[in-house]
DNA sequence: TGTGACCCCTAA
DNA sequence: TGAGTTAGGGGTCACA
């Protein structure tokens, strides 16, 4: 009989390898998970791919593959290695030091490349001998997170004849059965790339209470929601530990989620739950360990537990996300604080900020920091409590669109989801620029190979700021500036002239020659991998623009387009930092220094020529221009509000305002859209991105704030405390008014706020809550659950956020290294400051009293240089009067 | 009182 | 063994 097919559609969720056989019959089978279309979990078995080094000669090589005998013989007598399977080749590959022979080392296992490495490297350049083999299964079929396959179907999870099931699935070369729906074979062509489509994850999000006197878990909720119909579903355990751990262990593999999250579970829940299944497991008993946390979808069995990592059980190592067999684990706060950039981080203030009306619907005042008490005497409503904690995590990934565009990401980067998720910026560039480099004969280089960069190269250039109101400010940017760079000057760390390379060009070839002086090929001579993937991907996002363009109509499709655009963008930004950086593999020092460098000539170019027209540019960073339009002084900028409604009602004076005020407007577009076209260049387009009515700085670069009247009508802030998160609300408020009262150039209205906050905060009439300060706080919890400060500062009890966390520590309450840490300033008289962490449960945030002389201090200093322009210092606004000159009667 | 080291956070 | 970059403002502390 024909085994059962199946074929489909399916996302692809991580990727892991498993070794088969020995010797001469050794096999390595990729292990897929994923989740189909139809909503199957599935486990995919690929066969067909073998692992891989690439070999050449060490040096520079200009002979083609004109390949002297020993070379060949000593090519040839690597296939006699132990853990060599064959070598084949040369093949001609570009390399750094010339064009090269390039053998391809196929190896028994990925395992033994480590080893291989060691042995080979005093004899041979190593190419590609560092990627990881799973990659290779994307790589090497250019496949992306979303495909196709054609498959045997080796195992269903309703299968109940366990003996017959398990043989199949070793059969298929599996490790034993999978925790999945469908268990699938397929050789590596089944597989084919798709086109994205939204897949139907299931995530299930938990929380733990769990006791402070001892380390013990008090009870734990778990809520499960299906992406593809929103359906939810809430569990919750209390009792004896031990069925709490089991309890939620059972879910997972009943509910089968793909994406596992929570509120801080990274550096919380699962290190206690993983400390509690050591604690509670005996050892060595593989079922216990299993029954207790084996929340993978990988093989049930000891061989499994023993994996460093995609095991059944969550593993990390160092300080790396988590990882578990199957699914992926991603922790709400850190998206959260991702996408947010909240003041606190805690569960409660970031649903708070989404959720706004259901404020006191959540409110439940249990306290973690008494929870044994709690949980003593009142467990019902800490259950209940714990259920929420559970929920809201996915009410946040709902909100904001965590994992559509995380799919979007893994879509564009070609990766698994999990990389998209929780890997690093350079496993995304990777995946586009190996998979390339592959199919263009260049040899991939080893991360590290590089010669470390020397200091810092120079960046972006930021033009001095004028302090005071300007009016009538078109900006300009240059469109995804350093892309358009990269493209337009062929820069590649294939397409550098090096002194050391054989290839130098001659006579008649085209050069791009950076201000710095270093050289890169023409395009007539070879496109550099950067270049070719950089306009690819600007295609792309055009593509996807005009896709949302087109679904009007179709609220689905215009955001899966603009998930995908905005992916695209990111991406292409990210090209630059990674290939500025002094590690990556396809990297060189001098390419991120001949992309600024290209920056800079382009925009002092365009300063310099729009200052000799005759307009002055009050402001640059990096990419923008902001550049005063040529309208009658005599139209202010600020147009109060009264002039406009008795213009509305029929004042004369007043309508003749107006309408020289949008007179001047009209005049700034004009004049913004025609310095746009006037001086876009083919790769370095400027584009006409904003008008504002009046645009004011205290002098500082970074830091200004506009009235934003084209294209659209809106305050823009940048680098002011507003923007801050580690400012205080009173501060933010206030600031945020004042700037208001400077941009209509209403000086008096802005003073008389300024020294009104002043005073509230001096004579203590200001909520402590609106004063709270929040700064981040590194540390190394240790395995007793101190920590350790002095790694991450050099005088740890000299920052008051340590200090904060400390006080929280001793309550009990978890710390947690990089979270922000909430506190009140009780007394600056001391040094250090003497503060006071806030404690969210409690009434007041347990905190006492406040130094209203430091707050006010602190405001008088921020909003003082503001007022400084308007004739005010921070000390005048904290006497609330204006020091009368030394030498006025 | 001024200065520099150290740190956080932001703009791009 | 783990990794995007630089420019820049401003707060706090420690020390002269």
């Amino acid at each position: 009989m024909d085994p059962e097919r199946w074929s489909g559609r399916f996302g692809i969720l991580t990727v892991r390898y498993r070794s088969l056989g020995e010797g001469d019959a050794s096999a390595t089978v990729l292990e897929v998970f994923g989740r189909a279309e139809s909503g199957e979990s599935l486990c995919l078995l690929v066969h067909g791919l073998r692992p891989h080094i690439e070999v050449g000669p060490i040096g520079r090589w200009s002979n083609g593959l004109d390949v002297p005998a020993s070379l060949q013989e000593a090519a040839e007598r690597l296939a006699t290695k132990d853990d060599v399977r064959s070598v084949t080749g040369p093949q001609l590959k570009w390399t750094d030091l010339g064009w090269k022979p390039v053998w391809t080392v196929e190896v028994l296992q990925p395992h033994v490349v480590p080893d291989l490495r060691r042995t080979l490297s005093g004899a041979w350049s190593l190419f590609a001998a560092d990627v990881p083999f799973a990659n290779r299964l994307l790589l090497d079929l250019d496949l992306g997170m979303h495909v196709h396959v054609n498959a045997e179907v080796v195992d269903r999870r309703d299968e109940v004849d366990e003996e017959s099931a398990a043989t199949l699935v070793s059969n298929a070369g599996g490790g034993g059965r999978y925790s999945v729906d469908l268990t699938l074979r397929c050789d590596a062509e089944q597989l084919l790339p798709a086109d994205p489509f939204p897949v139907p994850l299931r995530v299930l999000s938990f929380d733990l209470e769990t006791s402070i006197t001892h380390e013990r878990v008090l009870c734990a909720a778990a809520v499960v929601e299906d992406l593809g119909t929103g359906n939810r579903h809430v569990y919750d355990w209390r009792g004896d530990e031990r069925s709490i751990l089991e309890g939620l262990t059972s879910l997972v593999l009943d509910s089968d989620p793909d994406i596992i999250t929570g509120y801080n579970i990274d550096n919380f829940d699962l290190p206690r739950l993983v400390d509690r299944a050591d604690v509670l497991g005996q050892r060595g008993d593989a079922t216990a360990r299993l029954a207790l946390i084996g929340w993978g979808r990988t093989p049930r069995d000891a061989n499994d537990l023993r994996r460093q990592r995609d095991a059944v059980v969550p593993r990390r190592s160092g300080n790396r996300a988590w990882t578990l067999g199957g699914r992926c684990i991603m922790d709400t706060w850190w998206q959260a604080r991702m996408a947010l950039r909240p003041q606190r981080e805690t569960l409660g203030f970031v649903s708070a900020l989404l959720f706004p009306d259901d404020a006191e619907l959540r409110k439940m005042d249990v306290d973690a920091s008494k929870m044994d008490e709690e949980w003593a005497t009142r467990p019902d409503v800490v259950v209940e409590y714990c259920r929420r904690d559970a929920a809201l995590p996915l009410d946040i990934l709902d909100t904001l669109q965590v994992v559509r565009r995380k799919e979007a990401v893994a879509a564009v980067g070609k990766v698994p989801f999990e990389v998209a998720a929780n890997g690093s910026t350079s496993q995304l560039i990777d995946s586009l620029v190996i998979r390339h480099a592959d199919r263009s004969s260049v040899a991939v280089p080893m991360t590290g190979s590089a010669e470390p960069k020397e200091g810092q190269i120079t960046g972006g250039y930021v033009h001095d700021v004028e302090a005071g109101l300007h009016p009538w400010i078109a900006v300009l940017d240059f469109k995804s500036m350093y892309p358009s760079i990269m493209i337009g000057h062929n820069i590649c760390y294939t397409t550098r002239v090096d002194p050391a390379h054989p290839d130098q060009p001659g006579e008649g070839d085209s050069l791009n020659v950076a201000p710095t002086g270093v050289r890169f090929w023409g395009e007539n001579h070879r496109v550099g991998l950067v270049p070719h993937l950089l306009r690819d991907l600007m295609a792309q996002r055009d593509l996807h623009k005009a896709g949302m363009r087109d679904a009007v109509d179709n609220e689905a499709a215009r955001a899966f387009h603009d998930d995908m655009q905005y992916a695209v963008k990111i991406l292409m930004n990210s090209f630059y930092g990674v290939f500025a950086s002094g590690f990556y593999r396809f990297t060189h020092r001098d390419l991120g220094s001949s992309i600024t460098a290209w920056a800079r000539h382009n925009i002092k170019g365009v300063i310099g020529e729009l200052e000799a027209e005759g307009h002055p540019v009050v402001y640059s960073d990096t990419d923008s221009i902001f550049v005063r339009a040529p309208v009658d002084e005599d139209v202010p900028g600020a147009l109060p509000h009264h002039v406009r409604a008795i213009a509305a009602s029929g004042d004369v004076d007043a309508q003749r305002s107006v309408k020289a005020w949008e007179g001047a407007k009209d005049a700034m577009v004009t004049f913004g859209h025609d310095l746009a076209r006037r001086y876009s260049k083919e790769s370095a387009v400027l584009e006409f991105e904003k008008g504002l009515s009046v645009f004011f700085s205290h002098g500082a670069k970074k830091r200004y704030v506009g009235q934003v009247v084209w294209p659209s009508d809106e305050m823009l802030i940048r680098g002011y405390e507003t923007q801050r998160t580690d400012s205080f609300a009173f501060l933010v408020d206030t600031m945020h008014t004042i700037l208001e009262h400077a941009l209509a150039d209403e000086g008096e209205s802005l003073i008389a706020h300024a020294i009104a906050q002043v005073a509230a905060l001096k004579e203590g009439r200001v909520e402590a809550h609106r004063l709270i300060l929040a700064k981040s706080c590194k540390g190394k919890v240790r395995k007793d659950g101190s920590v350790d400060f002095s790694e991450a500062y050099t005088n740890p009890d000299s920052m008051a956020q340590v200090r904060a966390a400390r006080q929280r520590m001793a309550l009990g309450l978890p710390f947690t290294s990089g979270m922000k840490v909430s506190f009140v300033v009780t007394d600056a008289g001391h040094r250090p400051m003497q503060v006071a962490a806030w404690l969210e449960e409690q009434d007041n945030g347990g905190v006492e009293s406040y130094d209203g002389r430091f707050y006010a201090e602190r405001l008088a200093a921020a909003v003082g240089r503001i007022t400084e322009a308007f004739g005010w210092s921070a000390e005048d606004l904290m006497r609330g009067s204006r020091q009368t000159s030394l030498f006025s009667f």
